[in-house]
RNA sequence: GCUGGUGUAGCUCAGUGGUAGAGCAGCGGUUUCGUAAACCGCAGGUCGUCGGUUCAAGUCCGACCACCAGCUCCA
């Protein structure tokens, strides 16, 4: 028997017999890492943990605390509840089963049925019963013929679609139990090492993501190798609810949605305003800072102006129908506000010594979302963009470039907001998506990447992201429930300059083409507020806080008084209100706790001979007493500062 | 847009074909109170909308609207 060398990832060699597999090498190590193996990974490819290694290799045990190793638990998991499926709905069709972020899913076709609750309690019942005769899964290569006669005898079409892909290869197959699937594989080495199984939802799914196929159902489920952690994210499920913005946008009466105007269009509310402007004079003042001007423009425009742009033919789906005139003009509900601001630069000659001209507005857009995409705050039809446009020269380019990331970048950190950051880049396999000469393409993508870079951005890169007219860095956040938002965004833009035919006079005296940079490090206000309301879970820092504090009267005797300290916080531009109920104080904080309001000033007989407030933070309980001066100036500070922590 | 689910008072929810209910919030009164819910009373509804079945519909059927989850899309 020949022998081969292993290298484990402590640099360590050790030989062994040819076509030994992981869990024998792990058991060689300890009985207790045999236990928690799940797979293991080979020369940087996660394997089988029975399956025979038979050339020297690097390795590496996978557990549940590797990505890996729940992986593989997340696709076994996959395979188990397709298992469940197959002997509770005899005939069922299969798709894709993979492991995802959280848990795992499959694609099933069930013919005329529609899954009930009822269904998915048996589901998951019938796994648990299946996990627990603890049966291995067997991984079986098979040349591609035989796999395409084994589907077809099973008659499962999809499973048929998806060899068409891999003609001519060795094709694997794994069994477990009853069931057997094609699949790349890894598998735990048995069904009994899924412990804690929740069978979460099931939803539609397009066969292959395609609109044009067939709807299937996705179930989607999640296991854990013990209860405590199954029981765990199931209470972080709780949580995340708790937190979404629709709940307690509605609760803390920071904005409405409502048919009666209309669907994706959110009405602000007073303390949802407060937030809202409290955003913009922040991004106002910075703004001025690094040389920006304001600009206001209408909410319609003729169509001629968006047949210029390019943006009328490529987004006609996703706008309202035109206004259309009786004298034969038609307007558009502006879904950008690029164009006008486009027209504010061409009004008159621009020389190189303006540039860059940086036109900044709080411009409202309108584009029509699909039925089913309104989302809360996060996806509506009318939002207002932080909107600027940088005219610039192009040796300018790189220099705003990384300005407006950085910008960007102190606004998130401002709210200690974790992003992710893409380059979004066009498809090259897909042209005709994107406006524009292919070098200007390459060009921007090779500028902003080289920003990138320079500021030593932790960036990942996104093909076929890219915006129609040209490359963009993207600032991505993910909300209560783990989906991702865009947020902020730079793109750099050759394309509307030729269209609108922008110019400057140079140094040279001759006409140049100026370059745009379009930038809105929020985004869309509505998004943004909507994913802030989730990231402080409604307790704003005290400078974004609709009511900053209240002052409670023990009884009213001490109203005068409780007037008098109103006044004085509210004569400093301090939100304060003031609870003049005849209510008994515990009833009046309890109130004001559930309205997450930073600061509640208990005033009676002490407080009113002392000139003082007895302060209660929200959530931290009884601060004691200070001087009402001394309350006041401490949070005008932290107000000013815009502090994230009190 | 597609698939599935949901829609009863401001909010959370009960109500399985026979006169629409509770708690909280609101309003009126009593109480004058010290760090998360005092007490008594009152009011509040075209049961999402429209149509159908039935002697009778919140309840059964259909269409539409909105919301929720997911898919597709996203300048």
């Amino acid at each position: 028997m020949n022998k081969i060398k292993i290298t484990f990832p402590d640099g360590n060699q050790k030989e062994f017999e040819q076509g030994i597999t992981g869990l024998k090498i792990a058991e060689g190590i300890s009985k207790g890492l045999a236990k928690e193996a799940l797979a293991v990974e080979v020369n940087g490819e996660v394997w089988d943990l029975n399956r025979p290694i038979n050339q020297d290799a690097s390795f590496k045990i996978l557990k549940w605390s590797d990505d890996g190793g729940k992986d593989a638990y997340w696709h076994s998991s996959a395979h188990l509840m397709a298992e469940a499926v197959e002997v509770l709905f005899p005939g069922a069709k299969f798709g894709i089963g993979p492991a995802i972020e959280n848990g795992f899913y499959y694609d099933l076709d069930l013919g005329d049925h529609s899954l009930t609750k009822e269904d998915l309690q048996k589901i998951e019942d019938k796994m648990n019963e299946l996990a627990s005769r603890d049966v291995p899964f067997v991984r079986e290569e098979k040349k591609w013929e035989d796999a395409v006669e084994f589907f077809k005898k099973k008659g499962d079409q999809y499973k048929l679609e998806l060899l068409d892909e891999f003609k001519g290869q060795t094709i694997s197959l794994y069994h477990h139990g009853s069931f057997t699937d094609l699949c790349r594989g890894p598998h735990l080495p048995s069904t009994g090492k899924i412990k804690a199984i929740k069978i979460l939802s099931v939803a539609g799914a397009y066969w292959r993501g395609n609109e044009k196929n067939k709807m299937m159902q996705r179930i989607y489920g999640i296991t854990f190798p013990n209860k405590k952690e199954l029981d765990e994210y199931l209470f972080r499920l709780e949580e995340a609810k708790r937190r979404d913005h629709r709940k307690l946008g509605a609760e803390m009466e920071l904005f409405l949605l409502t048919p009666k105007v209309g669907s994706g269009l959110p009405l602000w509310l007073p303390k949802g305003t407060i937030i809202r402007e409290s955003l913009i004079q922040f991004l106002k003042e910075e703004q001025y800072k690094r040389g920006y001007q304001g600009v206001v423009t209408p909410h319609i425009a003729n169509l001629d102006l968006y047949k210029t742009s390019g943006h009328y033919p490529y987004y006609k789906d996703s706008q309202f129908p035109p206004i259309q005139l009786e004298s034969g003009e038609a307007f558009l509900l502006k879904p950008m506000n690029c164009p006008h601001h486009h027209m504010i630069y061409s009004m008159k000659p621009r020389s190189y010594r303006d540039l860059p001209i940086r036109l900044a507005e709080y411009g409202t857009v309108y584009r029509y979302e699909q039925s089913g995409e309104m989302n809360g705050l996060t996806r509506v039809r009318g939002f207002t963009q932080d909107d600027a446009h940088i005219y610039c020269a192009h040796d300018q380019l790189k220099a705003e470039i990384k300005a407006t990331i950085e910008l960007t970048q102190l606004v998130f950190r401002t709210f200690g907001m974790d992003v992710k950051t893409r380059l979004s880049y066009r498809d090259d396999k897909n042209t005709e998506k994107y406006g524009g000469e292919a070098a200007f393409w390459d060009q921007a993508q090779r500028e902003i990447k080289e920003v990138a870079d320079d500021i030593k951005l932790d960036y990942f890169i996104g093909i076929g992201e890219a915006s129609f007219y040209g490359p963009k860095v993207d600032f991505m956040v993910k909300d209560a429930l783990n989906r991702t938002w865009q947020l902020g965004t730079v793109q750099v833009d050759y394309v509307m300059p030729e269209r609108f035919q922008l110019e400057y006079i140079g140094q040279d005296g001759q006409k140049h083409r100026p370059v745009i940079i379009h930038r809105a490090p929020f985004g869309s206000l509505e998004r943004f507020v909507g994913i802030l309301i989730e990231h402080f879970a409604g307790e704003f820092p005290l400078w974004l806080a609709p009511t900053q504090a209240a002052v409670l009267p023990v009884s009213d005797v001490f109203l005068d008084y409780a007037r008098e300290v109103f006044s004085a916080l509210k004569e400093s531009g301090i939100r304060v209100e003031l609870d003049d109920r005849n209510e008994k104080v515990g009833y009046k904080i309890r109130d004001w706790e559930t309205k997450k309001v930073p600061f509640m000033l208990v005033v009676g007989e002490k407080e009113k001979n002392g000139g003082l407030v007895s302060v209660r933070q929200h959530k931290k309980g009884d601060q004691g007493t200070v001087k009402v001066e001394e309350f006041r100036e401490r949070i005008l500070e932290n107000i000013k500062a815009r502090s994230l922590t009190i």
